[in-house]
DNA sequence: AACAAGCTCAACCGCGATCTA
DNA sequence: TTAGATCGCGGTTGAGCTTGT
């Protein structure tokens, strides 16, 4: 059964190409075509196999790639195309000219993955990580991104955004906690919410699961009021809901059936009305990731947005890091004098409501 | 300066899909 | 219809380079 590897033919080279074979393999494509690969290098005078020579054109040498670093935008793409079609690289490099399928694995596993993981996102599923140790690096980043200066990796450090990413920053790390702990709160047995009532006086249900599965109002406007980060919070599973109906038009990897109030509450959105749908297409026109990218100046907006949490300058990153466990992260975190009023906020809100957060 | 560890990326491998006789 | 040939994709490897000690 199978055939033996085109390249295990007897006298074959392998291995790095030299100038000299490149030289012959553009000239005999440039004149004649790749044709069939099997035959080509014969034809070509190239002591290789087929195979060897059209990863070396498709991936090299065709005039028309693009060389040297990956802008922003093609970041933005990248991530956002991942998140909606996985390791499909060569439907990804479709999306992004000049780029090779090979060249954009090969980013994404040496660039992009790290910085999602940094950001605390399994960049397989594009959702929050819920493994402990990546609490403690959360942590950090929440006292980071309270003190104003780091930024998610490579945020841009222009003095007139520095503080709206800031705080944005700091919402997106806090939701994440939250939601963390959420997870873990619901996958551990000992701490199942089955034992749990008395803490939120409602049974049940992981409060983002149970947000965003009730009936939308959210996604009717036409006009969406998110900005970038938003939309990425969003769209990087961060909110996503897991059961989100699947025959929305326009929606591939995304969620709709946001009930009224609460992620617009976290995020400081006062006015609750937005849409966020996303789809291939889409990604082509639009930067919806910002927040894991630097920024060019005025490219970042903030629209009827109030942003009220206030932060502490005093506190460093380093302060956080001893922080071993998910409940001290979440202790410090309420601890925290920046952040109490925001966290106790959002926990009266949850806990004393009856609607429209129905499932919480 | 020397070595180790980590990183990058071109190239390879194997498999499933598609083509073709 | 089918089996072999070919193509294309995604995962993996490893040589060379960079960075840290």
């Amino acid at each position: 059964m199978g055939r033996p590897p085109c390249c295990d033919e007897d006298g074959l080279k392998k291995g790095p190409w030299t100038p000299e074979e490149d030289q012959k393999l553009i000239a005999y494509i440039s004149s004649h075509g790749h044709g069939s690969w099997r035959a080509l290098p014969k034809l070509a005078g190239l002591n290789r196999c087929g195979k060897s020579c059209r990863l070396r054109w498709t991936n090299y040498l065709r005039p028309d790639i693009k060389r040297g670093k990956f802008s922003e935008d093609e970041e933005r793409k990248i991530i956002n195309l991942h998140s909606i079609l996985g390791n499909k690289w060569s439907r990804i490099a479709t999306k992004l000219p000049g780029r090779t399928d090979n060249e954009i694995k090969n980013y994404w596993n040496t660039n992009l993955r790290k910085k999602l993981l940094r950001m605390g996102i399994d960049p397989t599923s594009h959702k929050p990580r819920t493994d402990l140790n990546h609490l403690v690096n959360l942590s950090q980043l929440l006292g980071a991104a309270n003190f104003r200066n780091l930024m998610i990796p490579n945020w841009g450090s222009q003095a007139l955004i520095s503080n709206l990413q800031a705080d944005h920053a700091s919402h997106l790390a806090n939701i994440q906690l939250l939601q963390n702990l959420w997870q873990i709160i619901n996958t551990n047995p000992l701490l199942n919410m089955d034992n749990t009532d008395h803490l939120f006086g409602i049974r049940n249900l992981n409060p983002f699961e149970g947000l965003l599965n009730g009936t939308s109002t959210l996604y009717m406007n036409k006009e969406p009021l998110l900005t970038g980060l938003e939309e990425y919070i969003i769209d990087s599973g961060l909110l996503k809901n897991p059961k989100a109906p699947s025959n929305c038009p326009g929606i591939s990897n995304s969620w709709e059936g946001v009930s009224d109030g609460f992620i617009p509450e976290i995020l400081g959105i006062k006015n609750s009305s937005f849409s966020s749908t996303l789809n291939e297409n889409q990604t082509e026109n639009q930067n919806l990731l910002p927040a894991l990218l630097s920024e060019s100046p005025g490219t970042y907006h903030v629209n009827q947005m109030e942003i009220s949490k206030t932060t502490d300058p005093n506190q460093s990153s380093t302060e956080s890091a001893s922080s071993s466990t998910i409940f001290e992260a979440w202790d410090k975190l309420m601890d925290d004098e920046t952040s109490d009023t925001y966290w106790k906020d959002i926990l009266e809100l949850t806990s004393s409501s009856t609607s429209p957060i129905t499932s919480w």
